[in-house]
Parts: C-alpha cells; structure tokens; sequence
DNA sequence: ATAATATTTCGTTAATTAACGAAATATAAA
DNA sequence: TTTATATTTCGTTAATTAACGAAATATTAT
C-alpha cells in the first residue's frame, strides 16, 4: 500500500478494516525493521517506504515485494483503495 | 543445510533435534512451494535444493537466502554439523 | 514372502502470533 | 488551558502454526 503512496493509520485502518491498535502494532514493526519510516504531518502521521535503509535483507527483499505484490488478487483491490482513500473524510468528523 | 548437500530426512533430524515427522513435513511444504525436490537413493530419500524452479519467488528469493543464511550464527553451526553428519551412523542401526 | 527401516500421514496438544478494546500519550485546534 | 483527534501502548483473548507420537505406507534386504 505504501508502494502506492504514503498513508497514514487510519487510512490504513480503513482500507483494510482492522483496529486502528493493529495497523499501529503492524507499522512499529515494519518500522522497526527498517521497511519504512514515518513523518509528522498536522494531526497525522505518515508512513513512507524506506527505499534507502541500510539493511540488506530491506533492501534486497523491497524491490522484489514491488514485483511479487501486484501478483495477488486481494492485494490489487486494495492498491485500488488506496488510490481513492481520504483521510479527511474517514478521520474524525 | 540442503545448500551444503543434499540430505535425507533422518540427516536433518539429527541435526535440528527435531523429531522426523515434523522435518518430513516441512520438506513437504518446500517441495510443493518449489524450493526443492526428492529423489529416492537406496533406503533414503534425498531433497535437492531446486535452482531452476518456475517459480519467480524461488527463483529470486533463493539466491538472496544464500547470503542471508550464513549471517546467523546458529545456522552456521548447523551447516557445519550437515559436513559431518552421517546417515549410515543415525539410522537404523 | 517376511522383516527391517525410512518416510509420510493424521490427529492432538503446545506454542506462537495476531487482533482487539481500553487506556495512555501526543498533538492540533478552539 | 481545554477539547478534540490521531496514534501508541498494554493486557487479554482468539486464531494460527508448529511439534509430537502413533499408525500407515513404501521400499529394501533377507
């Protein structure tokens, strides 16, 4: 999804439907292991993909995720919902 | 371990201390991903590492494990324990 | 054919991982 | 400063995965 464009917890959230705590916990770890990084933007947080990290498995394994994901069906859709998620509209009121 | 030698199945329990059912069935799971591949020799059964897979996830993934795997430590150990490990001693008897 | 041995299959239990809600934290807007 | 909102942390429960032993299968040696 972030290979689409950065995103920010609750659009992930709404897009995939989990708890908001799930998609935090899921973020911390791909941050943790260098997948991706995040910024503060007003009242949200984004999510980047780290194409730079210094981890070789990240930046070995990355390019080829890039490749291997547009493969699977479920995973397309929700490229596609990515495209049209609006954080201002599912966020807050 | 199979980047080392091919082995049989009770080769690989001896190594990991796993019990053989378990070592069976995950070379069942590699065999049908298409990581690797059996051949029968006498009373054992060898697995291969399969380096001309169809599969664009082996194929790709495969070459990157080869560097990846010697990092780990106790992985080491247990590629130097497949150099001396010996079917005819642990099998049987 | 029978016995021995290596592997596989299957069902159960244990271990691990994932998801959630509630509460805490942090930040921005009023 | 207070309120609203977005995210994170934490503890619990549910779901998934891994490991095992026992029994079945298959193959080789006698």
């Amino acid at each position: 999804m972030l290979e689409v464009r950065p995103l920010c917890v609750c659009e992930i959230t709404a897009v995939l439907g989990l708890a908001t705590s799930t998609i935090s916990k899921h973020l911390s770890i791909l941050k943790n292991a260098g997948f991706i990084f995040d910024q503060k933007e007003n009242r949200w947080v984004n999510y980047y993909l780290n194409k730079t990290s210094q981890f070789r498995s990240v930046k070995e394994l990355l390019p080829l995720l890039e490749k291997w994901i547009p493969d699977n069906r479920i995973i397309m859709q929700d490229r596609e919902k990515v495209k049209i998620v609006n954080r201002e509209k599912i966020c807050g009121k």
